[in-house]
RNA sequence: GGGAGAUUUCCCGAGCGGCCAAAGGGGGCAGACUGUAAAUCUGUUGUCACUGACUUCUGUGGUUCGAAUCCACAAUCUCCCA
């Protein structure tokens, strides 16, 4: 029996959209969703309690992160991410695939995996596909990644080619390693750049190799929209419609409206969290940079439509002055606000996909928005 | 009462005759942020008719081609001796 099963409830007769339902041996998540990253077992600043409350089901971690601070093997001997941070809901451990793109200047590639240099000491240390599992194993998500290269934006046709193609590889030997099959599901990432046609050939020769779901990388690195949706138009097509999709690094409002239209169910993104502790909240009406001066005497909630902890108990003159003064209470009202609205938004997609209106939803949220910035 | 030292742009502070509208912090203002080396980073922060001009470095006078920088006096502050 697998561990994770994709489950397609509908799709949308407007949009072509789907519903579903992801199952996982800690939960099952209505699709499309948005997952919360908590690269080092900590949405930050975020408790596991507010994280229930919101209502994510599932959240994200890192490997390379793990492994380095404070080691798999400790987690293990934890219970594993899940008993270590006390979530009792579905966890998906990112490889390390994106620190080989975020990390540039401290790693180098090869076949065999990748050499890092620590961020925090310099130490020297190698992933190889096969260790990626053994991490994973140990650190026990739900859902685990194989170890991809995320390739930057731009880069040429050829190394594009030669990165999916080791990429595919690497899959190859990820699915080999990982045994453990009946409690994690390993989910393949489809790359090839910006190019059509390496995106079709990555995304058919990982569904060779059967995976129980399927991730788009290499996206969101710094490409105009049209650019990745085109990516999108090429890649979802390729994909077996009763596994999950999952959209890697996407977080804003409109991105994850574009992704669901185009058939993604799952998304996950620091963008909230981290615009948030930096001062900026999304609302429905474009981003609000809490923080600037015109709103020092706003005593208005920051999006009055919301129903969070921050929207519902507090002004923005408040929270621009606990942002101003450094204070903590403030990136996290900052965090949860932004968190609530992305999974609320979520919510509202899969309501629309479900009265097949998620056209009209679509059209209403851009036209609210009327060109800024969400 | 006597002696020594200090006073710089919003704050702290560098500067010790021209390369000074004046380093560097802080604070302010604005922007960025998309599988987290991010409570981070970037820009800006005297005025204006802004590729140039004008008004500034406690005040007033002076020396000099030229002063935040040197001199005199005054004011304020700090320290030391009585």
């Amino acid at each position: 029996m697998a561990a994770v099963t994709y489950e397609l409830i509908k799709e949308c007769k407007q949009s072509g959209a789907r519903l579903g339902r992801l199952h996982t041996p800690h939960g099952v998540i209505e699709t499309p969703c948005f997952m919360p990253v908590g690269t080092q077992a900590s949405v930050k600043g975020i408790s596991p309690d507010e994280l229930h409350e919101m209502n994510a089901n599932i959240i994200l971690s890192n490997t390379y992160h793990l492994y380095l601070r404070p080691g798999h093997e400790l987690v293990r001997e934890a219970g594993g991410l899940h008993g270590f941070m006390n979530w009792d809901k579905a966890i998906l451990t990112d490889s390390g695939g994106f620190q080989v793109f975020s990390l540039a200047k401290l790693r180098k590639i090869t076949e065999e995996g990748v050499a890092f240099r620590s961020h925090i000491d310099g130490s020297k240390h190698f992933l190889s596909p096969e260790y990626v599992m053994e991490i994973e194993n140990a650190l026990g998500a739900d859902i685990i990644m194989a170890f991809d290269e995320c390739a930057p934006y731009p880069s040429s046709y050829d190394y594009t080619k030669k990165s999916m193609e080791r990429t595919t590889r690497w899959a190859e030997r990820c699915l080999k390693a990982h045994t453990n099959t009946d409690k994690q599901a390993l989910f393949g990432i489809v790359q090839g750049g910006m190019y059509e046609d390496l995106r079709k050939i990555s995304a058919k020769d990982l569904v060779s190799l059967d995976f129980p779901g399927y991730a788009i990388g290499g996206l969101s690195v710094g490409e105009p929209a049209e650019l990745m949706n085109k990516m999108l138009d090429e890649t979802v097509p390729c994909l077996p419609a009763n596994k999950a999709r999952y959209l890697m690094g996407v977080g804003s409002p409109d991105y994850l409206i574009e992704g669901v239209f185009r058939g993604i169910d799952m998304f996950d993104c620091v963008l909230p969290t981290r615009i948030g502790r930096n001062g900026t909240v999304m609302t429905p009406d474009g981003r609000l940079i809490v923080r600037d001066a015109k709103y020092a005497r706003d005593f208005s909630p920051m999006d009055p439509e919301c129903d969070c902890p921050a929207c519902k108990n507090h002004t923005r003159a408040y929270i621009r002055h606990l942002l101003k003064t450094g204070e903590m209470y403030g990136l996290r009202l900052a965090t949860l606000h932004n968190l609530h609205y992305l999974l609320n938004l979520m919510n509202q997609i899969r309501d629309a996909i479900m009265n097949d209106s998620f056209l009209d939803f679509r059209r209403e949220f851009y036209e609210r928005l009327d060109g800024r910035k969400c």
